[in-house]
Order: structure tokens, then C-alpha cells, then sequence
RNA sequence: UGGGGUAUAGCCAAGCGGUAAGGCAGCGGUCUUUGGAAUCGCCAUCCGCAGGUUCGAAUCCUGCUACCCCAGCCA
């Protein structure tokens, strides 16, 4: 997709066919409408852009609207984490924020009124005998013996059920549709069901409580919702969302139901139930660790909320399975932190420099800019002395051919400082370590000066020794090892879990990092993008790389 | 013996009867005081398969095949 071009998809053009045709008084009014029962991922953000996105784009509105109609399930603490998650993708909702138990009071009315119109009957057959009724896939179900029961003893009994009357599970309403349906989410589905749980909003009000089949298309009624976009599990169902919508008396909305693919990302999973057992089972640290697709994970990792509606838009929508590249996602936070993060300079893993010609108890500092292609963030000084750390990989003692780092008697330059010449290698006696490497440097090479038209190959970052500050450093990477963890259906996808998905390193930055925030982004110059975690303290920095920065030297190493 | 859906490059995805967009990944060049970035170029004679209609088909018709979803008093 070119970037100039207007995001469209299949939904755009029902909705466009929609307006034409004057539906809905040429309004578009679409929800997200998430269960508080887990946290949300990469997967609901398509979903967020997609309700949202679609309103904004033809001026129309999107509601937040919790779906909590099982109360033995949900949690207010989820309802919280869903609404930090929203915002921070950068959504609003104003003061359209509702929940389906809202409509409690009304959704018995409407029931009610099914089974005065006789479309609707209780039940007292038990779980167990409801599913041999409903007969299989591919043999019709049969009528419940309770099907033909008056109208007058239907409304008794629902109002029983309501009251209490009866214990959990023993009696149920169902609608009377059709026991021979091909699909059977029309065989006569269960509209209410008897259970005693607190709900987190409604407490112990009612022990009945509406199933989602029921109680989404009235829900979506009652707000106006024009176009409900849902995913592809949910095809099979809209014949009775039609069939609810057509059969409440008094509805005044007609929403339509639109089902398109859920977000499948490579390297790692995505259902609640596998991102449960990560978590319980150790293999991360939470929810919000920073290897999770969660949003409130990604959110720490460093992931800005413009990176992941960006992916959002790229991705497109379409109803075929499909597996997105992670490298994707990866791209998209690169390119938006391209000229937003300054570019200071860290050594992760340390190489004791010492330039013998520079004298010894001076500092020079060095006029450093932020981002080179930004000028706007401006610049800093950095501190050059006689001792400084370089990378461990950007020296080798005997290196290859397209090697264009440090390497005994080799020259390289120092970004934003001078250009060093390796003279000597100093190794531990007893180990054969490199401890330290001598060079010295060319005072005529200052960064910006003339260098007397002297070029080099390489040129690396580096820190003062004296001046660094100490850091941790959380390098992540894909959290499988796998671009599809569950690549067969016998295979746990546990199995393939990265063992190297961590990798902690005590490091040096430069001392410009000392007033860095938590949640700061910066780019470590030649490394990557990284983010401060908020586990940073007085005493010690901690970054969580966001995203490596592409690196046609590790490529090349990689393919020999 | 059922119902619903989907098949266009390694991965996404446009396309809506007039002769295969774009992005990611990959490959090669230029440039470069980040082996980054930028920039230029390459990357489907072909649209799941087989027939048919048409001057003309990824688009229409017929028949296959493959994959996904559905038998919660979950959502």
C-alpha cells in the first residue's frame, strides 16, 4: 500500500454501500467491545484501529463497550487494565463507555417479550442432556420435551429463574428456532442461564445472566451501533444475531455484523489461555513482560502507540488466515523512532581502550548532535579521555577480509571524536584474554575538523571511562524459536519457547543518560533502539531493547 | 450424510471483464564520520487445480482440491 493512499478494506466497502443505500440514517457507529477477563494484545489493537479507525474515518463515533455477561469470569481489575490500553493507543471514547450488564434490566424485558410472542421457552433439561439434543454436526438435534410448554408457564418460570427459585444449572431460556438447523448455533441456543456469582458491577443483583448470543445484538441495538465488526469465529453466529435483532419488538436499530481474520504474528502466540500459562508457568515474567504481544507488554518493551497503529494500517483486513511477519512490527517502531529518539552512545559488552598519547588526567568534551537527521533534538557534549570502552565485537584480533572495525595496527574512527590506531594487544598471562588494547589517536581527526583527507573503514561508538554510567541491559528477542510455536497439533508449544530470549548485560552509557526518564526511547548509536524500564533506580539504569537496528554485518556472519 | 468461510510472491495485501498495486522480508548498486538511515534497481508471463463463456478472465459459469471455524448453561 502506498503510504499516500486512503486505508480500505472489504468493511469500507459494505459500510460505503451502506451510506449509498441510506441505512441507518447515514450514520456509522461501531464498538470495541472487549471481555474484562484478560489482558489485552497486538491482536485486539487490530481490532481497537479497525472500530475506532473506521468511526474517525467517516466522522462517526466508536463506543468502549465491556461485555460482561459472565460474571465468573470477569474482573474490574481487567476493566482498568483495558481502559489505560485503549487510551494509550490513543483512542478516546469520551463518555461512551458502557457495559452489557447496563442493559440487564432491559434484556429481561426483551425476553420476556420472546416469550410472549412465543419465540422463546425455559428449559429444564439438564447440560449434559441440552448437548445429546442438540444432536452433531452432521445429524439434526431434537426438540426438547419442555419445547411446547404455555406461554403462560414459560413467563412463570422465567420469572422464577429471575427470583431464584431455582438452583444454578437446572433450568435454562432458550429461544425456539429451529432443532434441524445445518448450524447449530440455531438450534435452539441458550438466550439466559441460572447462575450465583457477584458480578463486578451489578453484585448480586440477579443470578441469571444473559448469554453473549443474546445479549450482544440487543446491546449493539440499544447504542445505535450501525456496523459491528467481530472476527471470523463468530460467522456461523450471525444468522441468530439477525434472528435476535429481527425478533425483539421495538428495536430501533438495525446493526449489521461484519466478520473479518484475527491477527495471527509470528514468533510467538496469541491466545489468552497460552499467554496464561507463560505467565504462570515462569516462562515470562508477567503480563506486562516485554517479550508479550500484551499491549501493556509491548508498552514496556518501548513500543509507541503510533509504531503499532501504523503496523495496525499495514497489515490491512481481510477474512483469510494469516501469519504477519513479526519483522513487520519491528520495522514500524524503527521507522517511527527513526528521528524522534536522540542517538546516544552505550557499550554493552566493554573493551578497555587506553590512547597512550592523550594526556592522562585530561577531558576534552565533544560537540555531539542527537539525531543526526533531526536536528531539532538538538545536541550534547560528550566526554573524551584517555581511558575509554569500545564494543568487544568491534575489534578482532585477526580479522576477515570485510572486517572494517579495530584490529591491531588498523585505524578507525570514534563518532563524534578522533580517529584511533590499535598499537598493541594486552592479553592475560595465564588466560590468553584480551584485558585492554593501546592505541593512539590522530589530533588533526577531531570530529568536524579537516581530517587531512584521512579515511577510514569503521566507525565506532564509545564511553569514557571515567564519566560512564553503569546500566543493565535487557536485550530481548522473539520470545519462540519458531516463527509458528504450535507447528503441528501434537507439538507443545512450550517446546519451542527461546531460551535466549533474555539476555541481561552489565553495561556502560554515556553520562547524557543521567537525566533519562523512565519509558525514555533513545537510540544506542550502531545498536538499537532502547526504552528505560521502570525497574531503573537511583543507582542503576536498566534498558529494554526495543528493536536491534539492522545490522548487514551480522547478516553477512550469519549466512557462512 | 451437516453448516459457514477462505485460497493472488517467502509473509501480509490491492484487484470488482481490458491484460498482476503497495508494504515487509530477500538480493544487488550508490552514498555514508552509525556496516544505521537515505537512495536506485531486481524479485508472480501469472492469480489453489481442471474445464467452459468471451475479441479478452485473477475477476463470470461449472466441477474439483486444500485449509480454517462450529456440537459451552464461554466470549
Amino acid at each position: 500500500m502506498k503510504m499516500s493512499d486512503k486505508f480500505t478494506s472489504f468493511i469500507h466497502d459494505i459500510i460505503d454501500q451502506d451510506l449509498k443505500e441510506g441505512i441507518n440514517s447515514k450514520k456509522v457507529h461501531t464498538r470495541f467491545p472487549p471481555e474484562p477477563n484478560g489482558y489485552l494484545h497486538i491482536g485486539h489493537a487490530k481490532s481497537i484501529c479497525l472500530n475506532f479507525g473506521v468511526a474517525l474515518e467517516y466522522k462517526g463515533f466508536c463506543n468502549l463497550r465491556f461485555d460482561d455477561t459472565n460474571p465468573s469470569k470477569e474482573d474490574v481489575e481487567y476493566v482498568e487494565s483495558i481502559q489505560e490500553d485503549v487510551k494509550w493507543l490513543g483512542y478516546r471514547w469520551d463518555d461512551r463507555m458502557y457495559y452489557a450488564s447496563d442493559y440487564f434490566d432491559k434484556l429481561y424485558q426483551y425476553a420476556v417479550q420472546l416469550i410472549e410472542d412465543d419465540k422463546a421457552y425455559v428449559d429444564d433439561l439438564s447440560p449434559e442432556e441440552i448437548r445429546e439434543y442438540r444432536g452433531t454436526l452432521t445429524s439434526p438435534g431434537k426438540e426438547s420435551p419442555y419445547r411446547n410448554r404455555s406461554i403462560e408457564e414459560n413467563l412463570d418460570l422465567f420469572e422464577r429463574m429471575k427470583a431464584g427459585e431455582f438452583p444454578d444449572g437446572s433450568k435454562v431460556l432458550r429461544a425456539k428456532i429451529d432443532m434441524v438447523s445445518g448450524n447449530l448455533n440455531m438450534r435452539d441456543p441458550v438466550l439466559y442461564r441460572i447462575q450465583r456469582a457477584n458480578h463486578h458491577r451489578t453484585g448480586n443483583k440477579w443470578c441469571i445472566y444473559p448469554m453473549y448470543d443474546y445479549a450482544h445484538p440487543l446491546s449493539d441495538a440499544i447504542e445505535g451501533i450501525t456496523h459491528s465488526i467481530c472476527t471470523c469465529e463468530f460467522e456461523d453466529h450471525r444468522p441468530l444475531y439477525d434472528w435476535i435483532i429481527e425478533n425483539v419488538r421495538n428495536l430501533n436499530s438495525r446493526p449489521r455484523q461484519i466478520e473479518f481474520a484475527r491477527l495471527n504474528l509470528s514468533h510467538t502466540v496469541m491466545s489468552k489461555r497460552k499467554l496464561r500459562q507463560l505467565v504462570e508457568e515462569g516462562y515470562v515474567e508477567g503480563w506486562d513482560d516485554p517479550r508479550m504481544p500484551t499491549i501493556s507488554g509491548l508498552r514496556r518493551r518501548g513500543y509507541t502507540p503510533e509504531a503499532i497503529r501504523d503496523f495496525c494500517e499495514r497489515i490491512g483486513v481481510a477474512k483469510a488466515v494469516s501469519t504477519v511477519d513479526i519483522a513487520l512490527l519491528e520495522h514500524c517502531v524503527r521507522q517511527d523512532l527513526i528521528f524522534k529518539a536522540p542517538r546516544y552512545m552505550a557499550v554493552l559488552r566493554p573493551l578497555k581502550v587506553v590512547i597512550d598519547n592523550f594526556p592522562e588526567d585530561q577531558v576534552e568534551w565533544m560537540d555531539a548532535d542527537n539525531n543526526q537527521e533531526n536536528p531539532e533534538l538538538g545536541t550534547r557534549k560528550m566526554p573524551f579521555s584517555r581511558v575509554i570502552y569500545i564494543e568487544q565485537d568491534d575489534f578482532m584480533e585477526d580479522p576477515p577480509k570485510k572486517f572494517f572495525r579495530l584490529a591491531p595496527g588498523r585505524e578507525v574512527r570514534l563518532k563524534h571524536a578522533y580517529i584511533i590506531k590499535c598499537e598493541r594487544v594486552v592479553k592475560d598471562e595465564n588466560t590468553g584474554e584480551i584485558i585492554e588494547l593501546r592505541c593512539t589517536y590522530d589530533p588533526q581527526t577531531r570530529s568536524g575538523m579537516d581530517t587531512s583527507g584521512k579515511k577510514v573503514k569503521g566507525t565506532l561508538h564509545w564511553v569514557s571511562a571515567e564519566q560512564a554510567i553503569n546500566a543493565e541491559v535487557r536485550l530481548y528477542d522473539h520470545l519462540f524459536v519458531k516463527d509458528n510455536p504450535e507447528e503441528s497439533k501434537d507439538t507443545d508449544f512450550k517446546q519451542n519457547v527461546n531460551p535466549q530470549s533474555l539476555e541481561i548485560l552489565k553495561s556502560f552509557v554515556e553520562p547524557a543518560f543521567a537525566e533519562a526518564q523512565p519509558g525514555g526511547r533513545y537510540q544506542f548509536l550502531r545498536q538499537g533502539y532502547f526504552c528505560v524500564d521502570p525497574d531503573s533506580s537511583e543507582e542503576q539504569l536498566v534498558f529494554n531493547r526495543i528493536v536491534s537496528l539492522k545490522d548487514s554485518w551480522a547478516k553477512m556472519q550469519k549466512k557462512k
